[in-house]
Parts: C-alpha cells; structure tokens; sequence
DNA sequence: ACCTGAACACCGTTCAAGT
DNA sequence: ACCTGAACACCGTTCAAGT
C-alpha cells in the first residue's frame, strides 16, 4: 500500500523522486550493516543529499525504518498462512514464532522499534505490526483449539515474546541457535508436568 | 567487598571523596527518575563537578551504573535462598524470575545493560550477573530434580528470559500485571500437554 | 593527586535562502 | 515544490592548566 497522502497536482516532481529513492538505497545499506540506530546525518552523506531533505522525506526517524523494513515484516506476515496450511497446529506455531524472530534479529536495534510501535499505536510500523498479530492469531487458536497451546494466551503475548527474545543477544551478534533454544524453551514451557521432549524444536 | 584499585599511600583525598559521593547521589536520582541513558555531562553537573571528574572515578559509563545498581541486584541473589528455604520447588523458582523481573524493571533501560554484562564477561556488572546467575542455579537445579522444570533449562536462559521479560514494555511504563502474564506464560509454557492453570502466577 | 573549564568532533533538528 | 548548507544546542570525551 502507498502513502496515504495525496500527491501534489502537477505529480511528483524528478528531484523529489530521486531523493527519496537514495535515502531508501543509502538507508537499507546502512540498517543492514550497522543498525537501526545509524547516524541520520551520515544517512544524508551516503544518499548525497542535505539533512533537511531526509527530514522532508521521513520527518520521523520510523518513518524511513517503516519504509525500509515494512515489506520484510510482511513477509513473516505471510508466512503464516502458509505453514498453517502445511503444518500441524503446534508445529505450525511454533515455527512462525522462530520465523518471526530470525527475521527481527536480521536487523540490530529493528527489535526496540517494533516493541514500541506494539505499544504506541499511531507508529508508522503499527500497521505492519498489526497484520503481525494477525497473522498470529491464525496460528495461535488453531493451536488452542487443538490443545496445543495455552488457552489464555494472546496473540499479544505471542508477538511480544518472540521480540524480546529477538533483542536477547543483540548486543553481541549472539549465533542463531543460542535464541533458537530461548524460543523452545518458551514454547516447550519451563515449569510443565515433567515433558522431556529435546530442546532442539 | 571494595575497588581493587589500591587507593594512594596517603589515603584518598578529601575532595576526591566528596566528588565521589556526590556524583553517586547525582546518578542514582537521575537513574530513578530519566533511567540509565541520561547525558552523562548532566550527571556531572547535578553533582557540581566537571565533565572530567566524573570520567576519572568512573571511566566507563558502566562503572558508574554498576556502583550504582549494583547492590539492589545482589539484593534480588540474596532473596533466592529465602524463597528456596520458606517455599516449595515451582514456586521458588517463579517467585524469584518475577522478583528478577520486577527488580530490573525498576530503571529504566537498565535491563539492556544486564544482557550486555551477561554476554561480556569482563564489564562491571559481570560480577553481580555471576551472582545472580549462581542464585538461579539454586532455585533451579531443585525444580528440576522435582520434575517441575524442563531438565535442559540453564541458569542463562532463566535470567535471559527474565530479562527479556523486563525488556518488555520498557518503553511505554506499561504496568507491572503486562510483564506478570509474560512471565506467568512463559513459566506455564505456551505448547504443553493441555495444562489449563490459570495465568496469574 | 585531584579538579577545572575549555575544547573537539559529532549528533539531531531547523531555518533562511536559493532554484 | 523541493533542495541546500549553515546554524543551534546538545552530546561524549579529552586535554592543558591550575591548586
């Protein structure tokens, strides 16, 4: 979907264009390498354009986090329907949840970004994060309704866990599998009537 | 126990120590009220000393958080041979991830800084992270011989967990019953064999 | 031995001026 | 309509100079 806001009459105009389409280019390299939490002047430099036309094009910093990484969390969003037509409820849940949390730990500091747009509702990465809990409610009451998981939880709860365990270790480029055994211990439960399965999914 | 740093043969000098305990007094009050992220030249100010002084008692911003919250972390250590001697098996070990968890969350951005020391071992809050990580084992290797924690749970994931738990909503003040349900989920366990206790711990 | 205040390079953000 | 570069107030950190 595209910004809500209208267009000025005579259309966009050439330079506007290719601006935007710089701070974008200049904006996913530098999330990629360094973070979310990169420079906005130094976003600027790379894109070649002064720092007052990064704050014409995004006027808040989430703004252009939205815009970069917006489309890769739908794709998570996506997903779901998927392994919920493929999987079985508890396997189907639980995978979307790791799916979920090696897509926030692909990018440093994206993990703060989305608890706050999970609390504050008017952030320009709510509505991404809304089709997230979504998504999550497909799996997660099938899983319920199989028995499958708890009966209280929320979708909520479900979205917020998986992005704190994505923050765990992001300080130290933590290997996958260290958050790998955090989620199936969340999931498998750590207090339960004496299940034994393996940590390992 | 004190700094390792053996102090001059003359004994510390009187000013020294008088900038020493103000900038404490600063930064604990600011830590309270702003949280651990507060401009370090303000803390400096408040305290009425220069920017320097406060860099030559506390070089790293970490040494100055660890003088600070230190004392209230190995309070939370302590309370796990309390909860140990007076309760049974689950409940020490619950109770003391919800007082680990509440203890955290007590300043603001603090929690970031546990995960950090966890991962990095030579920071200053390593020591009072060792400890609390000795005090887990306490709380749940005896669950564990109970049945009534998963048998491959480590200490580590119980106080990254916990963390995380904290982590959680720490930007938006959401009240303490939100953290509790996260960390009664995750204790009961999202996929089980149909338990259906209640959420509140 | 310890403190001071000025200094440096940076940051986020805004504003007047250009085309 | 859009961009520019200078500007402001701030930050973390360091350094020469004081006592």
């Amino acid at each position: 979907m595209e910004r809500a806001e209208s267009p000025p009459p005579g259309g966009v105009r050439a330079d506007a264009r290719r601006s935007r389409a710089r701070l974008l280019e200049a904006a996913r390299t530098m999330f990629a390498s360094e973070g979310v939490d990169v420079s906005f002047n130094e976003i600027a430099r790379r894109a070649g354009v002064g720092p007052a036309t990064l704050y014409r094009h995004f006027p808040q910093r989430e703004d252009l986090i939205a815009a970069v990484v917006g489309a890769s969390l739908d794709e998570v969003t996506a997903l779901a329907h998927t392994l919920d037509a493929e999987l079985d409820p508890a396997g189907a849940l639980s995978q979307w949840v790791a799916a979920l949390v090696s897509h926030i730990r692909r990018v440093r500091g994206l993990s703060e970004e989305i608890m706050r747009a999970l609390e504050v509702p008017d952030s320009p990465l709510a509505p991404h994060c809304a089709a997230a809990l979504a998504a999550a409610e497909t799996v997660l009451v099938r899983a319920q309704q199989a028995g499958r998981a708890h009966p209280e939880a929320t979708t909520d709860d479900i979205v917020k866990i998986a992005t704190a365990i994505a923050w765990t270790g992001e300080q130290s480029d933590t290997t996958t599998p260290a958050t790998d055994r955090l989620v199936a211990l969340v999931l498998h439960g750590i207090i339960g009537p004496g299940e034994t399965q393996p940590l390992h999914a």
